[in-house]
RNA sequence: GGCGUGGUAGCUCAGCCGGUUAGAGCGCAGGAUUCAUAAUCCUGAGGUCGGGAGUUCAAGUCUCCCCCACGCUACCA
């Protein structure tokens, strides 16, 4: 492990770009920027050459959507939406050296780079497919933007993937008289060309690589430093066999194929090539800036890169992104790729469509000031090997019990005596002088062996934050404010001041060296914290240029971290309790979603195009009961029901085993869409629907009559 | 359903290649203390290590089966 952290000449770190559509909420945090933040900050402080790069990723078909819903074009989503996330990270204190954005000139410039040099390689697998292409607008038109009669149900409204009346699965091409979404004009068939990975093709390399570190007879990387569920994830995928995947998409928000590959018009890059590449632009962007040249970052086999990304999305960052990097030729290929899993929010999942989320920007409005608490709080739990859970009551507890009654409080404690005893200068003290060390009560120690124990400490702080233990190391580091406690409580220099004022100093002396200590080591984690205490201490501000591999240099050779006769300043409080109605506030705003919502956040589904009574009237909708239920082998979504119609007995199934048991609907009065064609699902002919109506949970619940009404009635 | 990861004290989690009476923090109970933001320090209670079977002189740690959570994936008209 050693070996490969030293040897590297610079770090490249890569946190997730954050999709464009939306705020950030904690689960960002816990999954990727609280991680990354940490270990750059340590890098930096270790003296390390590094640069850590994010942006906005701003395309993809959900932000068209979404801009089609709002009216507005996708250009002013992604405005708002990065610069809400680039204010938000600022003020929370998220060190990124460039937060960029994909919709920059320069990304698209690289992007297509990429894409041209895998062309002209012939790395690319092209097909060609007859697709519809609206001359109107002039392009081709995804499935979605399609629509016409179902071949299936004579519905006029279905949709070119699908008929939403029958259920049938289509292609465009089965649907008759088609028309563009678009303009309404009738789509010609086009020849139309789409550019595939072969990933199957790499399986091989990929699957070595990943579970040996090994890549043309190099060792990249050590495996057993990756997570297990990273590891897993990737073989999971490798073992399910990997297929083609293609590249680009027939969309008009994104990269642009380069022009002038035959068939490239109205192409762009499918959104998982580009994002990725966001990275290399946002480096490129940077080194613009800073006079850099920045090939040394990603083709430089000395440069370590690390991509801090959430679990969903370790196939991206494992597999093909490193198989377009390898695949180019020029680029390195990560070293580790930390994913961090999910952070839950009071026992259930964070969902930004359902307003379940603790939005970053809103608790840095309602908490000002406390920014590290959140960072603490978030670092404290998370999910590094598995999910974890985020409740107001352990912010709480974690604000109140360990950073204003441990750290804070000892901090206090020891500038407190500092100046009553001695005016705040650091008392000069005798080596031989002893007291009761934290380590070992019942002996006494020295100050000497007290820094050694210390610089011991400190040393598994730093291998903790090396191996991407962020828990472990910050739980080291209050352990180190615990034990300045245990001392002062041990050796009680406020009784002892008068009796025995010799050991008074070499208590308070070795405290303000743990003091000086955390004020450098707390840093990854609670940066505003360090130059509050650095303030306080009347020492320089860390500026994450080798303060730490300096400290630690300085404990090995004996050397004090503060001199004596140093003037320290009078203490404030880092960190104040926080009271249960603050928390109340907080629990209850969760409670009430819209509230957190900003205005344009939630449409609903927009209701869809008017239609005549005549089709409304042909749908035949009839009231029944629920004869028998059970589930569906090899489904996890869909039950078989037999349902009374009066007239007859139906079979249908329907994807609701997530919300209900058989045993509990059984007798159950429902809604059935009587007259859908039979469908065939997981090999069993569901014949007719079931109407059901989704709760703001995202359940699905029936839609049942008011009364008992006999089985069979129409509803009209 | 397939694949992956996890399931250890009330809560959050450590426990590497199997080896003495299974650990930490928070919470709880009792005690000490007052320099400090009713903060701190000490002591204690509390666990059949998801369940079952097996391998072994020895298993939380290895193997098999089952259960649960989460993710990816299939199925949701």
């Amino acid at each position: 492990m050693a070996d490969f952290f030293f040897q590297p000449k610079r770090y490249l770190i890569t946190s997730a770009l954050p999709y464009a559509n939306g705020p950030l909420h904690i689960g960002h945090l816990a999954g990727a920027y609280l991680a990354s933040d940490a270990y750059t900050r340590y890098l930096r402080l270790m003296g390390k050459e590094v640069v850590h790069v994010c942006g906005s990723d701003e395309h993809g078909a959900a932000i068209t959507i979404r801009a089609r819903k709002e009216g507005v074009s996708p250009q002013e989503i992604v405005d708002r939406y990065h610069a809400l996330i680039k204010e938000t990270f600022e003020r929370l204190g998220v060190s990124f050296d460039i937060y960029h954005r994909t919709s920059a000139p320069i990304h698209h410039e690289t992007s297509q780079e990429f894409f041209r040099n895998l062309y002209q390689k012939g790395e690319f697998v092209e097909q060609e497919t007859m697709q519809y292409f609206d001359e109107e607008a002039g392009q081709f038109l995804a499935d979605r933007y399609i629509m016409g009669t179902c071949p299936t149900c004579g519905n006029e409204e279905a949709y070119g993937d699908q008929c939403e009346k029958c259920g049938s699965t289509l292609s465009p091409e089965e649907l008759i008289n088609p028309r563009s979404t678009l303009t309404g004009s009738t789509p010609v068939l086009k020849p139309t060309k789409h550019w595939f990975l072969p990933l199957d093709k790499y399986a091989e390399w990929l699957k070595h690589w990943i579970n040996t570190g090994e890549l043309n007879g190099l060792q990249l990387h050590e495996p057993a430093d990756w997570k297990n569920h990273v590891v897993g994830q990737c073989n999971s995928w490798l073992d399910a066999g990997l297929h083609p995947r293609s590249m680009t998409r027939d969309l008009d928000w994104g990269v642009d194929v380069p022009p002038e590959i035959p068939g490239a018009e109205g192409k762009k890059l499918y959104v998982w090539m580009d994002a990725p590449i966001g990275y290399v632009s946002a480096t490129k962007a940077w080194a613009a800036d800073h006079g850099k040249d920045w090939k040394i970052y990603w083709q430089d086999p000395e440069t370590q890169l690390v991509h801090f990304i959430g679990k969903d999305n370790i196939v991206f960052h494992c597999l093909i992104f490193p198989a377009i990097l390898n695949a180019h030729g020029d680029y390195v290929l990560p070293k580790n790729v930390p994913a961090n899993q999910f952070m839950n929010l009071e026992g259930k999942k964070l969902s930004t469509s359902k307003g379940w989320a603790v939005w970053v920007h809103e608790y840095l409005d309602d908490f000002p000031g406390r920014e590290d608490v959140l960072r603490y709080t978030i670092v404290k739990n998370m999910p590094e090997q598995r999910d974890s859970e985020f409740t107001w009551k352990s912010f709480q507890d974690a604000n109140n019990n360990e950073l204003v009654g441990n750290l804070a409080n000892f901090i206090n404690r020891v500038l407190v005596l500092t100046h009553k005893f001695y005016q705040g200068e650091v008392p000069a003290f005798d080596p031989d002088e002893g007291f009761t060390g934290a380590f070992d009560p019942d002996w006494p120690s020295y100050h000497d062996s007290e820094m050694l124990l210390m610089f011991d400490h400190l040393q598994e702080v730093s291998r903790a934050l090396r191996e991407f233990e962020f828990r472990e190391a910050l739980k080291r580091i209050m352990e180190l404010s615990s034990m300045g406690n245990s001392i002062l409580q041990y050796n009680e220099p406020w009784k002892t001041i008068n009796d025995d004022p010799e050991s008074v100093k070499v208590v308070i002396n070795f405290s303000l060296q743990v003091v000086a200590a955390l004020s450098v080591v707390v840093r990854p984690f609670l940066p505003f914290t360090s130059d509050k205490m650095r303030t306080m201490l009347n020492m320089e501000p860390i500026k994450e240029s080798g303060e730490l591999v300096r400290m630690l240099d300085d404990l090995a050779e004996g050397l004090p971290l503060l001199a004596a006769g140093h003037y320290v300043e009078k203490p404030e409080h880092l960190f104040t309790r926080i009271d249960d109605k603050v928390i109340q506030e907080q629990v209850d705003k969760l409670n009430q979603p819209e509230t957190t919502l900003t205005e344009n956040e939630f449409s609903g589904e927009p209701v869809k195009e008017n239609i005549d009574y005549d089709l409304f009237s042909k749908m035949d909708i009839r009231t029944g009961t629920i004869l028998k239920a059970g589930y569906v082998p090899k489904a996890d979504k869909l039950l078989e029901l037999e349902v009374d119609l009066g007239f007859e007995k139906r079979t249908i199934v329907s994807g609701i085993a997530q919300h209900y048991k058989p045993e509990e609907i059984v007798g159950k009065a429902v809604l059935v869409l009587a007259n859908l064609s039979p469908r065939k699902l997981r090999g069993i002919v569901s014949n007719g629907m079931i109407l059901t109506a989704e709760d703001a949970e995202g359940n699905l619940v029936f839609v049942q009559p008011a009364t008992a009404v006999s089985p069979g009635s129409t509803v009209k």
